[in-house]
DNA sequence: CTGTTAGCGCTTTCAG
DNA sequence: CTGAAAGCGCTAACAG
């Protein structure tokens, strides 16, 4: 029914072989043919056929991209910008990589379904994005999953959350050589955190809540850690009254944001300051404040983390940090294709900076 | 290199057409062939060689999603949707279809530049949503390679765009029957903000400043309609008036909201109302409101469109219409699988709900 | 520079 | 219910 490349050859009066190697454009072709061979193509409207060329060449042109929730826009901007470095670098005719986007919603089985869909594909690469969850046994399981994907030949590249462990002893590679299989662009959750909660501090903050992410996630982790530190920096010793003021929302949603407000506000009324998850659970934060009569920040300050783009228009401007989501994602874009050299060790980090706006101040004196 | 069906056939002690019939589940096997084969299939971690079973089957998995924005939550929630609906009803193993999410930026040319990479795939279906591009020469080209992709069997459903004209004469399918290949699930865009005008004028405004998307975009020139169609009904005549009121932003984003206030502040220095192309637009008409020193709702009410998830935490909530973008996209996403009988006319028509909230009040009276 | 010749790995009649 | 065999449409040696 559709059209082959055996029809453009006859219409040409070439091979089925100079049809393909003019298409594909890697191989010395005469002008002339050229042309022809051109003009039977638009004439015929043809469409080279995916799959059957995949299958004889042995490579495929799709990339996937691993998201946790493709509504929000931190993944949303990370998945824009991987996908803006698939087209060829000058925007070359061949080079296209069709971009996968595979929304996980966070579930774990999820992300091995699809990392089997993909494969099953042969996909050229594929991008893990955001934090992982921690369990022991998803870990094994997705771990051994990309070994057998990298050693397939796919790129792996995780954006955004941390490198995988060390390969099991001979795990790491068909012939053992050194060479880490699966590069990293990892965020400084911890450090940006600390910076955060540094900030709070300075301002004269004591009684700060924290509402946390979901428990099991890498981000989670990474933030909270961040935050106790510069609390246990500050007071000199480990940090134990901190504990009942973290709470763990459910995701990293606006709800969570407001029931953990609420909750916090029930555990200690007197705080002054509460720092969020990230940007969306901040805005919760907020009108969860606001609905129990506290302004923001003469009664209390808040502060999100990712610096979405909303962030900086939400009244009023959330105090938050920045992180370069385009420009991680590009890199990450970059590297599955081969087109930058590998970081160091591996794994590059990307820094996380303070966006000092108006949603936090000094606390109330009374 | 990689595992072969052959390989687990050998294994099994079946011949290859034995597994390739259980691994589809679509032919009758002996039960205990088929669990053989199974643990054949496992103790080998075979899966499946997509380019190779799409090519001899003539058919694929792979289903396209196009947006304008993959940043952009709007297109991020539908696009969310249609992928839910991808895995098989009752979540059956067999009927997973993979979603590829391509991010056009808005370009024309990256959207038949996607279309053509799909076509290449042998897509399955196709949804595409936004606005469309208003340009007789690009519709005409999409038109045409819609129409040749659907003859080619991938179905083609759009979501959030307003139904391809009538299929030119003698095109419309190879057999000319009149069934309508592509299906449609339109927002009622002139409806929701026609709805939200009235409540302006309502309300007691008569300086009404619109901060409107792209010029070229459908989404633009129908709300654009449904708002001009009210302050005609209103003033019982023409609107020359209300031209002066209005300002294309270059896209929807911020930027064009804040510099599209700025611009109709300048015009209309008593305006006592704006309403913006979307919600993203409206934050960025309260930013610049705000700088100007004016208050929300006191000096100016401010209304959105789209009702995204951060519109009812905004400061404050802001008065929107809600455009129901989950269902909207599942529904697509049922259509682009067949699962669901076409609509009447192929085209489904959602509702456009007014949200009134904090951000719009009574004009001061002063 | 171009044509010929084998497959790539799977599905699918067509026989048994 | 199962096997044998014939491609699906393209690419990649290998000759010329």
């Amino acid at each position: 029914m559709a059209v082959t490349l055996a029809d453009v050859a006859a219409r040409a009066g070439v091979s089925a072989a100079t049809v393909s190697r003019v298409l594909s454009g890697n191989y010395p072709v005469a002008g002339a043919t050229r042309t022809r061979v051109m003009r039977a193509v638009e004439e015929l409207e043809y469409v080279v056929n995916g799959p059957a060329s995949s299958l004889a060449a042995a490579s495929s042109d799709l990339v996937g991209i691993l998201v946790n929730d493709i509504a929000d826009p931190f993944f949303g901007i990370i998945a824009g910008a991987v996908q803006s470095e698939l087209n060829g670098p000058d925007g070359a005719q061949g080079s296209h990589k069709l971009a996968v986007v595979c929304n996980t919603g966070g579930s774990p089985e999820q992300e091995l379904t699809y990392l089997t869909l993909l494969q099953r594909q042969r996909a050229a690469a594929i991008v893990l994005t955001g934090g992982a969850v921690e369990d022991a046994e998803h870990s094994a399981a997705l771990s051994a999953r990309l070994q057998r994907l990298a050693a397939g030949g796919t790129r792996i590249v995780l954006c955004g959350r941390p490198p995988l462990g060390p390969a099991l002893p001979g795990q790491r590679g068909p012939q053992g050589h050194g060479e880490l299989p699966v590069l990293t662009v990892a965020f400084d959750n911890r450090g940006g955190a600390r910076r955060l909660t540094e900030h709070l501090l300075a301002l004269g903050h004591r009684a700060i809540g924290y509402v946390a992410g979901p428990a099991e996630r890498t981000t989670t982790r990474h933030r909270l850690e961040g935050h106790r530190s510069a609390l246990l920096e500050h007071r000199g010793g480990p940090v134990r009254e901190a504990e009942p003021l973290t709470v763990h929302g459910g995701g990293y949603d606006r709800s969570s944001g407001y029931d953990g407000a609420l909750e916090l506000l029930r555990r200690e009324p007197r705080l002054t300051a509460v720092l969020a998850a990230n940007d969306t659970v901040a805005l919760g934060v907020c009108a969860a404040l606001r609905d129990q009569g506290l302004r923001i920040p003469e009664d209390v300050s808040v502060a999100g983390f990712d610096d979405l783009p909303f962030s900086a228009d939400a009244a009023p401007a959330l105090t938050t940090v920045r992180l370069p989501l385009h420009e991680a994602g590009a890199r990450a874009g970059k590297l599955a294709l081969g087109r930058q050299g590998p970081p160091p060790g591996g794994v590059a980090t990307v820094r996380a900076d303070l966006m000092v706006r108006d949603s936090t101040a000094r606390p109330r004196t009374d």
